[in-house]
DNA sequence: TTGTAGGCGTTATCAC
DNA sequence: GTGATAACGCCTACAA
């Protein structure tokens, strides 16, 4: 067994209130001896307050919890890594979780966390933008908030809640807007499941660049796959099958762009000279690539950091909705060719 | 505040000692009729237990923790991926947390890990080689052992722990011969941190197949990088500049190897008809690129799957150090020429 | 400046 | 079959 404060007390001969108050640096004054001899103590015995004792008493955790869709996309793991970082600055553990979007799983998570009295939760995916999810979702909300713990979204949700993220809409419509401005006029959206938020904001995104533009949209050149990469590769070679009519792709993330490449070469077609790609996310994956993506980075990191440091910070007014929104920028590489 | 123990017993008109056994399925009798009714003032109340009580009491958690090097690395996050679904499969939570390989920030977790009473840890990324970290670690790992918490290494650590791993030497030498077999005699070898025990041990097994062939190694064809996109890039880059006499790169890890697939074409030169490039790893990424790049695949997943099972399952021999070994295998992508 | 004692929510040992 | 009660390790009024 550990220490406990009783063996603290003991080898420092003091009480076990005089060790609590060294402890917490309690304002409750401790005279310059005995808090030597109780410093003294505590380093020979190695001693370590029990966690769970402290939580007990004060039901106060330093610990937060993430949730990612897809722990080996580095898009979430670049998140991760902001996160676990700025929290272990602050001397706080992240529970990190993996949901491949199983709403069953996401469920037992929160279970879980509202256990373990966690202090706050990162949302770290787009929900499902169905009302059944939303419905879901805002009741484990609200379960959370029977206690003060606060809850931020690094991507949306459906509901509106605190948010850490960029602007999915603007930022895909600045994407588009660089391939209309090039001479594209046809140009094939790949994005990720339906239903999912982040993916829906990103199409209005670039719906609205083809608006500005003028451009009528055509569904047919609208289509959804599962984000995997092999899923991906698929369905667009499949599309290539029936001779395209289209002079770029616009995937809404860039894994699936890479693997968009990855296809159009395969089908005997060269990027950017015969079809352009881009993409969205920026991770250095998408910047070593042949060709280089073009695509809009996002600052995954910063956003990681940025959310723990609210999470961690009580909120002044805490019926109003706090949203940060970072900003994206375009980073052109060479896999889009200029039409004029 | 949430519900407690107390309130489950007076909404059921029980005493607490029966909630408590039909909580725990306690082997104690309880009758039907009063187990029905503590079920449903569970319910009413969506009752769950208080963890941290729990654990003060049975001195016992449902959390294991993983310390991984770069968790915006597919290699770790895909390891997380596994670990962190294995978990919660059983129930239990993960404290996931990156420490970029700094000794300093691993130690801070340590110390929290112990005081959070932990059930088990789980090292993702290879030790350092000196005698300092390993010295820190065995200390760090003896203090764990005091109460009796698994530690299991994904990769060498420099001392003898339980392991789930590949055969670092044995995959690098497979990979090597695989270039050799193609008439490759000259190749540059570009490793991560040469004081890391895993980058270690797979310099060997490079070095052991160059032996099998008779061929005697070349240490300038042997450098290091610091495992990053930019610095791989950086590195390579200079080498060539040079007039490299070398027709393969080996690299000892996919990542980099992508990065200098990039290097090796904005030099000007082709891959692989100019020269060929390997890796290892086998994530979704390098089978993606273009050129698809041929390396050695790691079940990276599984790893993480196995880790926490054998985490979860008590010693039946303490004293025993457990090694599980993956098989990895060659996965031939376009990457490489063959040179007769 | 120091110490005593009660209680946080559980589980386990008793007694009934 | 059921229920008091002590104990886990800690913090914090309240006393001294």
């Amino acid at each position: 067994m550990a220490y406990s404060i009783e063996d603290v007390a003991k080898e420092a001969g003091v009480s076990i209130t005089t060790v609590s108050r060294v402890i917490n640096n309690s304002s409750h004054a401790v005279s310059e001896k005995t808090r030597k001899k109780v410093e003294k103590a505590i380093k020979k015995l190695d001693y370590k307050p029990n966690i769970s004792a402290q939580t007990l008493r004060q039901s106060y955790t330093n610990v937060i919890a993430f949730i990612a869709r897809d722990l080996s996309d580095a898009y979430y793991g670049e998140m991760a890594r902001g996160i676990t970082e700025a929290a272990i600055n602050r001397g706080v553990l992240s529970f990190v979780c993996n949901t491949g979007r199983k709403t069953d799983d996401e469920m037992r998570y929160h279970e879980l966390f509202n256990q373990y009295r966690i202090r706050g939760l990162i949302l770290g995916g787009g929900g499902f933008n169905t009302a059944q999810y939303r419905k879901t979702l805002a009741e484990e909300i609200e379960k959370y908030k029977s206690r003060d713990l606060r809850i931020i979204a690094l991507a949306p949700q459906g509901i509106d809640i605190d948010s850490v993220m960029i602007d999915n809409a603007a930022t895909a419509e600045k994407m588009a807007e660089h391939l209309l401005e090039l001479g594209h006029r046809s140009v094939l959206y790949v994005g990720g499941p339906d239903n999912v938020c982040t993916v829906q904001e990103r199409l209005k995104g670039y719906k609205k660049a083809l608006a500005k533009y003028n451009l009528l949209v055509n569904e047919d050149l609208i289509i959804h796959t599962d984000n995997t990469w092999s899923g991906a590769y698929e369905v667009v070679s499949s599309v290539l099958e029936e001779k395209p009519s289209f002079t770029a792709i616009f995937c809404d993330n860039d894994n699936v762009a890479l693997s968009v490449m990855r296809a159009v070469k395969d089908y005997g077609l060269r990027v950017p000279e015969d079809i352009s790609v881009v993409g969205i996310g920026g991770l250095p994956n998408s910047q070593y690539s042949s060709p280089i993506l073009t695509t809009m980075k996002i600052p995954l990191y910063e956003i990681g950091v940025k959310a723990v440091e609210r999470l961690l910070t009580p909120k002044e007014f805490p019926d109003v909705i706090e949203r940060f929104v970072f900003p994206t920028e375009l980073q052109e590489g060479n896999s889009v060719k200029a039409l004029k």
